[in-house]
DNA sequence: TCTCAAATTTAGTTAAGCCTAAAAAAGGAT
DNA sequence: ATCCTTTTTTAGGCTTAACTAAATTTGAGA
């Protein structure tokens, strides 16, 4: 029963987790979507998440679908093991912060508990992965993190970088490139409200640096 | 055509090398017990993969198979993710080394180019494994190696440790904690023919060690 | 040479995880 | 209420890599 846990449904359950978070549950096409598969991979999928014991995952009439608490125990997991791989990939070995994700999505679903436990020790049981991602503990708690997003901001206000999503290498790039990265402070310096375009001024650069929205929202903030 | 290269492909890849070495090529049976499957499993495989461009393995019924030069290439590629994996895990993360070969057989299918060339960074571009078997170099060479087996020595003759099947965590155990390690010297101080049992006076070791013949037939050394 | 047990292959299944195409169900707009 | 578009499910199939059971081949000993 608990050997149901393929790499597929470890992913699937991720998939459900991460979009929970954003919008309350996962739709099939969302997850379908996310996976690069065909919605009806999903349905079938889903199906076999729910008919597991216990299930794994609770349909919702027109809802989508939403983890159960044994189901967010083993996304959880997952999780840890991602963001300890990343932040390993990147503290040890050297990769930069655009190259971790891809290579932690393969081996998270491969490393056992000894190997997971080893990589947390030698970075000295870390919190947050190095895009600010929190990192769930050994006990899947998840430590504290920023939700406010760069959006939001306005002229004149001061913040501090916390996290970014993950996904996009090129983006990423393009961000560590000028200076946004986690911890960095910043005053927003402009904005434009046709195109929600922000203006940030990061402490220490030379050159203000303008973002639009499909960047912002990516984003997230503490506000001074 | 090179996607061909699953995990199942791999480990069969993997085995057919090592057993080849040994008896100059690989049966159904031997291949089938290696990987814990059914004999009639490797049948199917094996006609897969002599059915791939180029060929990976050459094959005549009934009379086993043996690599083809491609298919080598793949086996040595796998061979040199398994034993960088192996020293990494016990250098950089403080695996024993009767732990490491488990895990380095499920990361050596999924680590990448890159990942691959890190740990051999980090660990200074290393020659042999924790249990001295040697690490096929970036273009697939092999470091030279011992091969002459323990169980032919005799006593008086010294010698010292080079190498160690990997295989069994009980017996790596056993070994290290007598001080049968590699690079470890010694001096034989007695044969029993009824049994073939050689009794080992390991060098800065107090008392002698009696190994049977399953075991020295596991130990390779350099003779004085 | 013949016989027979061991080794090997063939044939037919299974399970996972994906696919496409078509049907059905929602839900917004008229 | 009806239409229409989007979302989701159903139905049917494919591929990989296992399995078991039965058939076949091999090669060693009588
Ligand atoms: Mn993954
Ligand atoms: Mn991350
Ligand atoms: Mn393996
Ligand atoms: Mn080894």
């Amino acid at each position: 029963m608990r050997d149901l846990l393929t790499h597929a449904v470890e992913d699937y359950l991720k998939t459900i987790y991460d979009l929970s978070l954003n919008y309350g549950r996962a739709s099939t096409t969302q997850i379908a979507d996310v996976l690069d598969v065909a919605p009806a991979s999903v349905t079938g999928m889903v199906k076999k998440l729910t008919g597991t014991t216990p299930p794994l995952v609770e349909y919702q009439k027109h809802r989508g679908v939403v983890l159960t608490p044994d189901g967010e125990k083993v996304a959880l997991e997952i999780i840890r093991h991602h963001r300890l791989l990343e932040l390993f990939l990147h503290e040890t070995l050297g990769y930069s912060w655009d190259e971790v994700d891809a290579e932690a999505d393969l081996l998270e679903h491969v490393i056992s508990d000894k190997f997971e436990q080893r990589i947390a020790e030698v970075l000295g049981n870390p919190t947050h992965d190095p895009h600010g991602d929190p990192i769930p503990t050994r006990d899947l708690e998840i430590p504290s993190h920023a939700t406010l997003c760069l959006s939001h901001l306005r002229p004149d206000e001061r913040g501090s970088i916390q996290r970014v999503r993950d996904t996009d290498p090129e983006l990423l790039r393009y961000l560590s490139d000028h200076g946004v990265v986690p911890q960095a402070s910043f005053t927003v310096t402009g904005f434009t409200s046709f195109d929600g375009n922000l203006t940030l001024l990061i402490d220490g650069q030379d050159k203000p640096v303008v973002l639009g929205t499909r960047i912002t929202q990516q984003i997230f903030v503490e506000k001074e």
